[in-house]
DNA sequence: TTGAAAGCGCTAACAC
DNA sequence: GTGTTAGCGCTTTCAA
């Protein structure tokens, strides 16, 4: 006796009548297999027949079956996304990782698409737990990941997916993981040291930094620029002139920014990791009648949209996030389809200097 | 004799291996088909056998293979979504799509993992071709589809989905198409009809609007709902009032605006289709020495997060887009799994007064 | 309450 | 060159 089971799966849709490999070699008279071969280009399919297979595949408007393939061929021409889970209702962090992330998942599925390969979006659940990879690994069986949502210099993601061989490209970095693998990364060192090298030009020599405390490996990075700079010339950051949040909430930045901006001596050029601490560091500087860049010299990252419109317009740099999604593409083309091993690519970030950074005061 | 197709497939990765229902039935001392029922809750099967099967299926990490279950059931557990294409190398359109976008994925992606589906992202190619959506329909066999992509008034993937009738669910709305269908959309007409109303009352008597000149369905409403509110006060909008461009590119905008600004009389209260022309058209109007919000309003329409920053703030509606995730979520839910005929939805955009609307000038 | 068998649409090895 | 065969991992009758 059957009974439906005792979860809600999918209610009975009928199935949609599809032309199949098997309509096609039925009208033409050919085998199956023939049909297969013919449209995948196999060169000892005649060219007579190999035509004659295309021309009524095209007018019969067939589509291979993804499931069917992936079943006999093992590849599921599937490559699975992983991004952050929706923040909280937070302005700050939802639109601002938001703004960035649309854009890369379009540049991307548009990549992908064109080489006949399908995007599946899955939501990272959080940085040790594993379970969305054990679904897209295991159940979709992607042939490779992409791993998108910010990693943790110790992600737990990594491990995982080079003990199960699975191709993956990396935006980010990991510092714990000496196995080779392959990532992307927008050069944070490089675009910190420069910006601290300008600034060290332009007379500057008392530095903060706010940031963030996760340790996240672009945190870790863009710290790294800045203080190799620093030691270039013979400066350095004293610890309490680093400032780190949780995350991107008024009230912890607002405090942050504040304790950073009465350090004795107070610094004259503070950078941030991120163009929302920026922004929010220039309006508490204003409450305290320091001015930017007059007082205070500020620097942000990632190029957001509001960056352009505040006031004054942060200096920042551009993540290039369509390279971004350029590059992964390419990296998946090249592991997949050209078997190859590519090397891992660092992107270097466009400096954009706008009205929030100036002369040191004298 | 075998050769190598053509056109460059996928390089031979090894096939991972899995953990199946073959071996967990080979462990359990049970044929396969009672494990798979077992698994999916089927009453029939006794506890004691349910509670080993799934206490051995979550010991070894069982997850179902995707291919296998879309070949048998006829269902392949995913939602295609249609996106736009990336835009030419626009900075307005690319951003400023781009940040509502990326919060509707991540949304979205969370919402169908939690119910147990994936979230398979394509690029539109355009609104008349129909290809992207053969290979949804016919190659992926997504149970349903989510077009989000800014559609045409006489979009023709419509009628396609309809046709086929395929499940799916459209964000916006289209007008030829009279078949019922399911649909769920930003109210463009009462925010704009509320807007209208709002500016009648402060004084505002010459109105104009700043549009797109693409038959898009929102378009179409937005401006429907300001004209009628128009015409309860015994007004009306000039046609020579409103301003239409093809796409938001810099020059085109700042045309469209000037020509609004030339008027006369000049209008004294302009909306905008979205805040990215709200924000030219202040800029253009400085330009003229026209002073928001003293000598002219300005509403918009989207509140991206620029819109808070620009000096004055732009006056203008919140989309809600985490709420359109989560309708779609619902919809798509009670579509699919309860076999129900759910109502389309109208979501209402919160009014965010800043500074960018006063008192008419006197 | 469980098992056996068929088959979803396709690819790939091999035979002809 | 083309056809035959087997089977990918699962669900789903049907029989026991």
């Amino acid at each position: 006796m059957k009974q439906p089971p005792g979860h809600p799966r999918a209610a009975k849709q009928p199935r949609r009548p599809r032309v199949g490999l098997k309509e096609l070699s039925a009208e033409l008279g050919l085998s199956v297999s023939t049909v297969s071969r013919a449209l995948a280009g196999y060169a000892d399919i005649s060219a007579r027949t190999r035509a004659r297979v295309r021309r009524l595949a095209a007018r019969r408007g067939y589509v291979p079956s993804r499931a069917g393939r992936a079943l006999a061929s093992g590849h599921s021409g599937t490559i699975g996304l992983l991004v952050p889970r929706p923040a909280r209702h937070d302005m700050w962090t939802s639109t601002y990782s938001g703004a960035l992330l649309g854009d890369f998942v379009m540049a991307l599925s548009a990549g992908l698409y064109a080489a006949g390969r399908d995007l599946v979006v899955t939501p990272a659940t959080d940085h040790r737990g594993t379970d969305t990879l054990h679904h897209v690994v295991g159940g979709i069986q992607a042939d490779a990941v992409v791993v998108a949502d910010r990693t943790l210099i110790d992600d737990a993601r990594i491990p995982f997916l080079l003990d199960r061989q699975v191709p993956f490209v990396l935006y980010g970095r990991v510092l714990h993981e000496r196995r080779p693998h392959l990532w992307f990364d927008t050069d944070g060192a490089a675009a910190f040291a420069e910006a601290t090298r300008m600034l060290i030009a332009l007379g500057h020599r008392h530095f903060g930094l706010l940031t963030f405390s996760t340790p996240l490996d672009f945190v870790h990075f863009r710290r790294q620029g800045m203080e190799a700079a620093l030691r270039e010339h013979g400066l350095h950051l004293p610890k309490t002139a680093v400032a780190a949040v949780d995350q991107v909430d008024e009230h912890q930045v607002t405090r942050a920014a504040a304790r950073l901006l009465h350090l004795e001596p107070r610094p004259t050029a503070i950078l941030c990791i991120a163009d929302a601490l920026a922004i929010r560091l220039i309006q508490v500087a204003a409450q305290f009648s320091i001015q930017v860049p007059r007082d205070l010299s500020v620097v942000g990252f990632d190029n957001v949209p509001v960056a352009g419109h505040a006031d004054p317009g942060i200096t920042t740099f551009d993540q290039h996030i369509d390279a971004a999604a350029t590059t992964a593409t390419t990296l998946l083309t090249r592991l997949l389809d050209e078997n190859a091993t590519p090397e891992p690519a660092l992107i270097k970030p466009a400096f954009i200097p706008r009205g929030s950074h100036a002369h040191a005061p004298s």
